[in-house]
RNA sequence: GGAGGAUUGCCCGAGUGGCUAAAGGGGACGGGCUGUAAACCCGUUGGCUAACGCCUACGUUGGUUCAAAUCCAACAUCCUCCA
């Protein structure tokens, strides 16, 4: 199988500039580059496509460029956005731009003969002066053509919110972008989500005005969830790739949470398993929908690859002793570190001597945010203690309910975990 | 500048003097069924209280009234039409 047609089994391909792009991809080594736009100090699962997208390509013998927008950030890219972006600072992008820049890095091969490479477009866009980018590249810039792009369109007719001219012009900085990689990395492909067709378009366009010379693009479709939900959302927010952000114990379970519909793409999207391993998934799990082996095997796949097999196996621990319901047979030790993943809180040993109620002593802890909640939660029946189920509203807190004397595993619904700890 | 209309809980939206902590829907949360999925069913969805109840809430600030989301006044924000 070809790359493109890798891809395109995959899915990845949502547009192409030139068709003939698949026949050149096998005849020569190319360069590509795909931006990740530095709006927080690390990406999110939404950036995951794309850097699968560069992965392939890299794999497949391409030489990758993941370009950060240390420039491109401090302007906001206004594509099919509702209203004007807020500035960031310029600490706040340089710092942003450490993050993101060393979780790329796990991806990536930065050895061998098509070693990718980290850019930053501030290197370069910052230097450029204002009357020489107007006259030698703002010249070259149709307007007409860029007031006909949907991504900017939007904006335009929404006369609440209008565009600035600083936004305007974020898609010649990108162009600007490819220019520069084009010449001086003899970068001929452009990737990126759906969003960034016209930016990719327009920068094709400068390349063939300034340089006469031909170029690619290649876009990423829009991941999509089947019950029409945003991808990417749960009910923490953002599943973020670093594990500060999201615990690869949560980032594990949000895939494993996936639904059977779901699966099937996602494991063409954020695996690099076979076509052959990933039919055999779906097979089995059309035979067997009830062992889940695909959401397993996706929820392995991704969390190795982006937080590494140690952190996967502790995942995979405490996900089994969170769900499996056995507690009681664990030591101390194991427990507690099970539970690291899970917010957790100390308090005073004097409480377990006081017996307070459990209810107002759970609200203190920050389990609920109010008594009322807590009291409609054991009336609903979703507060357990160690994984049995809270009755009484009027429960004490006392020792008996502790495993080893001082440990409360304090789970709410099906899934929500909490440990307390009594010092 | 003038004339109308709007503003309700997380969101949408009903409500035009007491029976309104406010219909209905969505979302969210919990339970059931299952497979930590989907669909479906049931329940919860301002705070305090075991409960009677009390307090806080219908853009903001005042007023009328025994009683206001509901009437009046001013202000704010938005929309439409006219100049």
């Amino acid at each position: 199988m070809t790359l493109f047609e890798e891809l395109q089994w995959r899915g990845f391909v949502n547009q192409v500039t030139h068709p003939e792009l698949a026949e050149t991809l096998e005849k020569e080594r190319l360069t590509l580059y795909c931006g990740f736009d530095p709006t927080a100090d690390s990406l999110h699962i939404g950036s995951l496509l794309p850097i699968m997208g560069l992965v392939h390509f890299q794999r497949a013998g391409h030489r990758p460029l993941a370009l950060v927008g240390g420039g491109t950030g401090l302007i906001g890219d206004p594509s099919f956005k509702a209203s004007e972006r807020s500035l960031l600072s310029r600490e706040a992008v340089e710092q942003n731009l450490a993050g993101i820049g060393a979780q790329l890095a796990r991806f990536l091969d930065f050895d061998g003969p098509n070693a990718a490479q980290l850019l930053n477009n501030a290197d370069w866009l910052a230097q450029v002066p204002l009357l020489d980018f107007l006259r030698d590249f703002g010249k070259f810039f149709s307007v007409n053509a860029m007031l006909a792009r949907d991504s900017v369109r939007q904006r335009l007719e929404d006369r609440e919110h209008g565009i600035s001219y600083t936004e305007f012009s974020y898609s010649l900085l990108q162009a600007y972008d490819f220019c520069y990689l084009l010449e001086g990395y003899d970068c001929r492909l452009q990737i990126g989500g759906s969003d960034q067709w016209g930016n990719i378009v327009a920068g094709m366009d400068m390349s063939r005005r300034l340089h006469n010379r031909a170029t690619y693009g290649l876009t990423f479709p829009l991941v999509t969830k089947a019950d029409g939900s945003k991808f990417g959302k749960s009910e923490g927010g953002n599943i973020w790739l670093d594990a500060e952000r999201t615990s690869p114990y949560r980032f594990y379970q949000f895939w494993l949470n996936q639904s059977d519909t779901d699966t099937p793409q996602y494991l063409r999207f954020f695996t690099f398993l076979s076509q052959e391993e990933i039919l055999a998934l779906e097979e089995a799990s059309r035979e067997a929908p009830h062992k889940r082996v695909g959401q397993r095997r996706l929820a392995e796949e991704v969390t190795r690859l982006v937080h590494g097999e140690t952190a996967l196996q502790n995942a995979l621990k405490a996900s089994e002793a969170m769900f499996g319901g056995e507690l009681q047979g664990l030591d101390k030790a194991t427990l507690l570190d099970i539970f690291s993943e899970v917010p957790s809180a100390e308090l005073p040993k004097t409480q377990l001597t006081e017996k307070p109620l459990l209810l107002d002593m759970l609200v203190e802890a920050g389990a609920f945010a109010s008594k009322g909640e807590g009291r409609r939660m054991i009336k609903n029946g979703g507060l357990y203690i160690n994984n049995e189920r809270i009755q009484a509203e009027d429960q004490a807190l006392e020792p008996a309910l502790c495993m080893h004397e001082d440990l409360l595993v304090v789970r709410k619904g099906k899934k929500e975990y909490r440990l307390l700890r009594f010092v």
